[in-house]
DNA sequence: CTGTTAGCGCCTTCAA
DNA sequence: TTGAAGGCGCTAACAG
């Protein structure tokens, strides 16, 4: 493999002539520039990127970080449609994407740390913030430059999220035009952001409509089908009436139509029934189910373009950067008692 | 950030024996190993991944890469699931993973080729393979490491792959048994390695009961429930009867669940529908679908296992050497006549 | 068992 | 406009 010796002999120039060749300096004849050119391309050289990294101390890499359990994976394209956004800004702005799966936080804090103090990652793009976040809290005190897809809750970062607020509020808004009246509303875990946020936007929307909050009517579950079926049944149980439900994620709301199916309440007239997501299923359920639709992708492009940003302009990564993105409802049968 | 020269100023010693302490070298005190233990902890010592990657000339980190166009990327959790895998063996043979995603295989070979000759990784797991792939063909040429989720139709390379003709045969099978006659088949692309393995299953498990392959019967769409609609709808264009279809993965069949829904076509009375991957959309469906259910988990773990163990007794790396794993029918009601 | 020395491949002053 | 020299942080012979 030729190193930028090789291409310094063969061109009659000195290594570091070669150097400036590739930083593009202007400091250099024309002649000499075209010289080692055609040297590099003679050998088929490509400069070696660790070597780089070393000498300049940074590895034009960011570090994505998910931490999150088997059955959650599924069936979700967040993950893989914000990638491509991330991935579709790096690629332009050449940058590499090291990837990192955890399946506690404990471990994502562990691996995070890691691949920043080995000075693998330039930066971090986190994506999911919970209430405290220790791995917040740790890169912030190490001084190490991130974003959050979500937001923190209680520290000024730089993040990119949905309007989870005014997801839930539309949500719930959405229920209340189509008349239905006593909305319960699942919860996903409880140290999420995004599942304060969207149970934020539900209260939200009962209140501006005079609707009392019912405690009752709230429930937290674990992110998944089965989760969302036995909300359901604690709903039930609790003996408060409810006519439609918020499910905090499309999972969560897969598991109420299960419920539904089995316990033989229609819907949507008996029950409607909304979710967060849009995840492709959705479409394809009896009835097709409402959902809000999140731009995962522009997510993920936004991410990265904050982060990068940051980067090449330290005096930019102090301020505290907060990009809301909107979320768009799709409305299905599941919520609308008059559709045919 | 503390260097290994602070490390060794602090513990008394040379860099070198701070050195073989991280290498965990046992010509060493047990007393002069504590010291230095000491030092590195006060200090907060960790080793700069990129300078001892310089020095050993490997990185430790595996690239994967991935070629598709966003649609496809929808619903199907095979990525997630197998990037999973990979990235538990990674994570317990401390390697990690660098991520390349593009749209088309021109774009992916270009990347690929660019992340090796930088040296920025030791070896790539490929995800997509083609016939005459020419992304195969400049690797094995530049006698990269390399492992490949699927097969390659043409060279003898290390592979990990879903067994894909049985997979057909066993679908095709299944309809067989099912009562249905006149079998259609609905192929992804035909430049994809497991398009013609499914295919190959198809028409075994056609000859193998004596019925005739006709080639009609056989229609090649793009990957999309559009596509599948659509060659269905060419089918019946063509006049050649069928009561049923194979389709080569889980859009396509859904799109032949569309095209039955639009035609009023009964599933699966009047047609029986089998798919492929086993997305978690095939049991919301209506009715719900039979797919063949791929390990993506586990064939992201093999191939890691595969590259790293290539990668760590180079002689071995030079075998061909291809797993196959086995697959599961999951029978539901779209090719089951007589089910409730 | 430990220290010295010489790189790994590139970048970046400093001089010329 | 170019070259020489030193350094990024670590490893790996080679001595002792």
């Amino acid at each position: 493999m030729a190193t930028i010796k090789d291409v310094a002999k063969k061109a009659g120039v000195s290594p570091s002539t070669v150097s400036r060749v590739i930083a593009g300096s202007n400091r250099i004849s024309q002649e000499t520039k075209e010289r080692v050119r055609r040297a590099m391309e003679q050998l088929g050289y490509v400069p070696n990127a660790i070597a780089r990294s070393l000498a300049r101390s940074n590895t034009h890499t960011i570090g994505f970080t998910m931490c999150r359990r088997a059955d959650q994976v599924f069936s979700n394209p967040f993950f893989p449609e914000a990638i491509r956004g991330m991935s579709a800004v790096a690629q332009e702005k050449d940058y590499n994407i090291l990837l990192s799966i955890s399946l506690t936080p404990e471990e994502e804090l562990k691996k995070c740390l890691q691949l920043v103090r080995e000075r693998r990652v330039d930066g971090l793009i986190l994506s999911t913030s919970r209430v405290r976040d220790p791995l917040i809290e740790a890169l912030v005190k190490e001084n190490i430059p991130f974003v959050v897809i979500g937001r923190s809750a209680d520290q000024p970062v730089r993040s990119v999220n949905n309007d989870n607020v005014k997801a839930g509020y539309q949500a719930t808004l959405h229920l209340l035009d189509q008349g239905y009246r006593h909305i319960a509303y699942i919860s996903g875990p409880q140290d999420l952001v995004v599942s304060m946020d969207r149970l934020t936007g539900y209260k939200q929307a009962l209140i501006e409509r005079d609707i009392p909050v019912v405690p009752e009517r709230i429930e937290v579950a674990e992110i998944s089908e089965e989760g969302g079926t036995q909300a359901m049944y604690h709903l039930r149980e609790k003996g408060v009436p409810f006519d439609a439900v918020v499910a905090a994620d499309d999972l969560l709301a897969l598991g109420a139509l299960r419920y539904a199916h089995e316990q033989g309440v229609h819907v949507p007239d008996e029950l409607g029934i909304v979710g967060f997501n849009d995840t492709p299923i959705m479409s394809y359920t009896h009835p097709p189910l409402t959902s809000v639709r999140i731009l995962s992708y522009q997510l993920g492009v936004e991410a990265m373009e904050l982060l990068l940003e940051g980067l090449e302009h330290p005096e930019k990564a102090q301020t505290k950067k907060e990009i809301l993105l909107p979320s768009e409802l799709i409305v299905r049968k599941s919520s609308c008692p008059d559709r045919p």
